[in-house]
Parts: C-alpha cells; structure tokens; sequence
RNA sequence: GCCCCUUUAGCUCAGCUGGUAGAGCAGCGGACUCUUAAUCCGUAGGUCGAGUGUUCGAGCCACUCAGGGGGCACCA
C-alpha cells in the first residue's frame, strides 16, 4: 500500500485549510486506517436499500410495526442468543445500506449510529405516514422529524470492529474510536426493531466482512448537530454543509428539478422544440438591462453576456420552427437582492399564429399543473400578508386579468378620463414620493405609477395588459390602438412571474423602434437595445405571426416551495468572493 | 452607490459602566448492553473579522477597511 499522502501544515497554514486540532485529531484517524490496510476513502460498498426502502419495508407488514427481533432468513435459531425483552422474532433477509453518519451514541457495549442518505429529505414524510397506520393499529405515535435512519451495533456481534470504531484505546496510537460524526460509513446487518421501537439495521458480520466501515473519513467537523448551520453565510458559501445538514433544501432543489421537467414535458406535449442559442452577444437586445461585457481575445471583439434568448428564437420562428423554447440563463448586471440574482434562469418560448390572449391561456394552465405535479394542490402558501400571517395563493386557471389603465383608477386614485394626463399622472407620482424620470415618455409615467401603486394587490395571480408602447420596443401594436402593444405581464404574490407579447413582425416597424432606441440612449438611458440590423433582415424574409413569453423560472420555484428569496432557489447564488487573508483582501483593493 | 444591524472556541451563543475569556454541543479520557438533543465524572480547546487610535488598561469606546444580513436606489 502506498504511504499515506499528508499535506505540509505549513502550505495550508493561513488559508480555509488550515488545519485547527480538531481536523488534525481526524487525519490521524484516516492515517491510522490507512495503516491498518483499510482505504480511509474506500469504494467498494454497493449499499442495497435506502432509507425510504428500509422505512417502506417497516411500513408494509403490520408485524413490523411493533419491537421485534430479528433472525436472518434460513438460519436456525440460536437459543443461546434469545433477546431477554421477549419480543416476537421475524426472519429478514441481508441488508446493505450506506450513509454520512450523523449523531453516534456509545452506550457501554451498544451503539447506536444514525446515518443520512441521499433519500433523507423523504424519510419525515414516510415516518409521518406509519404514524397514521400506528395509530390505526392501536400503537402509540413516534417521534417523525429525523430525517436518519439507525444503525444498531452490539459489541458481542463484533467485537473487534466495535471496539476499533466505538472503544477508545490508550495503549496504541489510535485505534481507538475511528469513527466520528460526519463520516461516510456503510453497514451490513438486518432490518429489526428495537425495544423502544425504532426502526433500526442490526449490523453483523457476515461472511467475516465488518458489521461496520468507515467508507470516507471526514476530516472537517460538521456543525453543532442540534443547533444546525445557522449562518447564512457559511449556508451559502458553502452549500454542501448546507445540504447535509438541512435536508428540507434539498427538497428544494429537488422541486426544482420537478419544475424543470414539468416545463419541458408540457411544452414537448405540444409540439414546442427545445433549442440553445447563444449566450455570448455582439449587439446588446432582448430586453432592458445593463450587461456584462467580456472579450473575445482570438477575434479581439467586445462580447456581451446575454441578457436575453428572444431575438435569436425569433429567428428560428422566421426559419420555421414554429414552436420553440429555451431553458438557460440570462446576465444582467444590476443589484441583488431577495428577488434578483445577476445570473438567473429563464424559459422563453414562442408559438407561431398565435397572440398573447392564447399564451395566457397557456402560462395558466402550465403554473396549474406544474403547482399540481409538484406541490400536490395549486393552493400554496408563500410570503406573509402585513399582519404577518402566511399568505395564501391559488394558482388554479384561469388567473385575473387586469388593464394598466384599470390598475391606475383602481389603485392609483386617478379618475378613469385623466389616465392618459402625463400631468396628473406626474402629480399623483409626486405626492406617492414615487420616483420618475422627468424625460420619461407618458407610457413610461404609466407603467412606473402603476407599478408603484397596483404591484403589492397583485397577490393572487394576475394578468397585467395593455402596456404603452414606448416601453416595448419588440411586441406588436393593437390593432384597434396602436399607442398600447399586446403585451402582458404576470405577476403573483407581489413580484413579475412573466412577460409576454404578440410579436412584432413588420420588418419596417421594427427598425423605426430600434432607432427610437438609439435615440433614447443618446439622451442617456442606459438600458436600449441595440439596433440588430440582422434581425430586421430576418423579418424582411417573413416571420409568421406569433406571441412569445418569458417565464423567470427561479421566482417560479420560490412560488413552489415557499422560498421568499431567490438565493434559496439557486444552489450557488452570487456573492463576493471571500476575503481568507487581510493580504488577499487588500491586494483586491 | 447610500443607511441600519452584525462578526467572540470546530458549531450555536453569553460576556454588565473599559479591569485581561465563558457556557452548551462536538473533541479527548473514564462509567454504562435498547439510545434517539442519551446521562454522569474528568479534561483540553481563543490573533474576540483586520488595522489604527484613545486609555495605566480595549472583546467592550472612536476611526478606517473587509465579510455577512436587512432596507433604499438600480432592476420597463
């Protein structure tokens, strides 16, 4: 075997690395298995069962339900090893199962290791659902929250590898208890139930395997089991501890997963085409946003991160695919904040001949069923109203639909025949201490003030139509109306969902609104697109009527699983990058 | 970019009006053959985010910087 590699303490020393006593007392329990010819980061245990199996196995005969011994299938009873409780015997077959170990309790010559896999985040749910069947059957409640699964080691079963694991040992240099808290262990035994009534694996030594292994050793402590990771920073800088010590996050991202699949299979169902475009830019369009810019060093080219998919799938619309969406991620550079993240997911999809009334249909009926696969109901509770109290949301379809104009009179206190007055408009903004811009056009006036005074009603989920056209610089005029395109945003719960137009297709239209863009960036928005003389050549070969939609699928998800920030949404959120030494940190400066 | 709060042992947190560092858990040693935040006894563990200043004396006061949280601005 080859020696046991170590790092020189002194090339970590003053990084995250560095090692404190308590990780050198761990490298020296790895070290130590390494001597005794036991790989401290071994991969050959093929666990058999999970926890949700083993709890499923519990759940199914109501013989199981109660303290039971057990006596491996096919092996004679050994009146010598009868358990004194008296309790019923049940033949059960050899189980493998593997874990972190998360809390070990030595008690004299048992111990009792409670360990997590990857199915943890289920196991309280299925505790919670034996307790139903207890109850039926007469038996009392048990404690449901733990998301382990035991392990139950008797020294007399072992004896060699409990006291190597379990037994302090002064005499030799570690090889006393080798295994600690954190580890990633695997054990092999039968399924039993102990006296007090916990499902548990009765580890043995089969076939003169160890009951019990240390398959990783963790060198790096884990937090306070009972306190938890209570630092959010630490949470999110370091997920990975975050994941292991909350399993409701990962049910998180689980969701999420839900939420993705769901999308792509109802879109599929009707006939849309999943398609990747590209997410570094030459022109900057798509939407309204500052970007990130990079360089192309071959082609010594500024680059944009994009900070939107939609002039490029429009482009497929025109080339015939005329049902087309993209899952990726969009760049802006702006703040962050509970509901902004710099890099964040978006679906966008478009469907030829037709407008946006039929993509509302179509955005409710896709939350509906997506709240329905994923949360059970499409009742769900998210955020909490001014007196605190959890805030239900229905997103069963059809969802309200509202008019800017309407939104204004509603809540804005403007008369009904004064909604297209920049001046009162103004006035009304003024005395809300809304902020606007005083070149902002009417359309803009309209959109801010409405924002301002109608978004924190839009709970339950709500169409917004009607937007001034000055705003949206790709969607399709009314036909009746030309000042107001066919466009519609969705908000619920207080915060924009979607975003949604009829497309523009007149080539000819199209460039006027680009230049007017340009126009607007001379007087010193910062945020116009660029005129893509590419994407008017596009529209000039025919682009079929259509109405496209963007979905901002992580507010999806913080819908779907209660999660009030986004940062609990997205696995690796931003955040500056952590200062480890004062010379790091100065050097940045 | 602005304002407020925050940073103490591996983790969760105390620390009074400025007087020289505390607890629980985890660790290490001991007892314990059905525990589940096990219990009991013993023991060890600290550059108080970094720096400067005030002071006889700073975890505590002042200033600067950094990280984190919340809010504002920005984000159609």
């Amino acid at each position: 075997m080859p020696a046991h590699p170590e790092l020189d303490p002194a090339t970590v020393a003053g990084t995250v690395l560095e090692r404190n006593t308590l990780m050198l007392q761990r490298l020296t329990k790895a070290k130590a298995l390494h001597d005794r010819g036991e790989s401290a980061y071994a991969n050959d245990f093929a666990p058999t069962h999970t926890a949700v199996q083993a709890l499923q196995w519990f759940q199914a005969e109501p013989t199981h339900l109660a303290p039971f011994v057990a006596l491996e299938v096919g092996k004679p009873l050994d009146p010598e090893r009868l358990p004194p409780t008296g309790a019923p015997i049940v033949q059960t077959a050899r189980v493998k199962m593997a874990g972190r170990a998360m809390a070990i309790n030595v008690k004299g010559k048992v111990a009792f290791v409670r360990v997590q896999d990857r199915t943890a985040a289920q196991v309280p749910a299925l505790r919670k659902a034996e307790n139903l069947l207890r109850v039926a059957c007469g038996l009392p409640e048990r404690e449901a929250d733990t998301p382990t699964f035991q392990f139950y080691f008797s020294r007399d079963d072992d004896p060699e590898t409990f006291d190597r694991l379990f037994k302090p040992s002064p005499d030799a240099a570690w090889e006393g208890p080798l295994c600690d808290v954190g580890d990633i262990i695997g054990g092999e035994g039968l399924w039993f139930r102990t006296r007090t009534g916990e499902q548990s694996l009765w580890l043995k030594p089969f076939d003169g395997r160890p009951a019990l292994r240390v398959l990783t050793k963790s060198v790096r402590p884990l937090p306070d089991k009972f306190h938890g990771l209570a630092d959010k920073e630490t949470r999110l800088r370091q997920r990975y501890v975050d994941l292991v010590m909350n399993p409701e996050v990962r049910e998180i991202f689980r969701k999420r997963s839900q939420v993705l699949a769901g999308v792509r299979r109802f879109l599929d169902e009707r006939g849309y085409i999943e398609v990747e475009t590209p997410m570094m830019h030459a022109l900057l369009g798509g939407a309204a946003a500052r970007p990130f810019r990079t360089h192309h060093n071959a082609l010594d080219m500024p680059l944009y991160l994009r900070i939107a998919p939609e002039l490029h799938l429009k482009r497929l619309v025109v080339g015939g695919i005329e049902r087309v969406y993209e899952i990726n991620r969009n760049f802006r550079n702006e703040g962050l904040s509970q509901r902004h993240n710099p890099e964040f997911t978006m679906l966008e999809f478009y469907r030829a001949y037709a407008t946006f009334f039929d993509l509302m249909d179509e955005v409710e009926t896709l939350i509906a069923q997506l709240a329905q696969e994923v949360c059970g109901t499409t009742e769900v509770v998210w955020g909490s109203d001014k007196q605190g109290a959890p805030r239900q949301i229905s997103l069963a379809a059809p969802f309200a639909r509202v008019r800017i104009k309407d939104g204004l009179v509603q809540w804005g206190g403007i008369a009904a025949d004064q909604v297209g007055d920049e001046g009162v408009l103004r006035r009304r903004a003024a005395e809300l201490g809304v902020h606007i811009d005083a070149h902002a056009p009417l359309g803009k006036v309209q959109v801010e003030l409405f924002e301002a005074v109608a978004e924190r009603h839009l709970i339950q989920p709500t169409f917004v139509w009607e937007y001034p056209a000055e705003t949206s610089p790709l969607a399709r005029r009314n036909d009746a109306d030309p000042s107001v395109v066919d466009r519609f945003e969705l908000f619920v719960g207080g915060i924009e969902i979607s975003n949604a137009f009829s497309e523009l297709n007149d080539p000819q239209d199209q460039y006027l609104r680009f230049e007017h863009q340009l126009s607007q960036r001379a007087k010193g928005d910062e945020e116009t697109m660029d005129l893509d003389e590419d994407y008017v050549r596009a529209l000039e070969y025919g682009m079929p009527p259509a109405a496209g939609c963007g979905i901002g699928i992580d507010r999806l998800v913080m819908l779907l699983t209660g999660a009030e920030a986004i940062r609990e949404v997205i696995l690796f959120p931003h955040m500056r990058p952590e200062a480890t030494t004062p010379e790091v940190a100065a050097s940045d400066s």
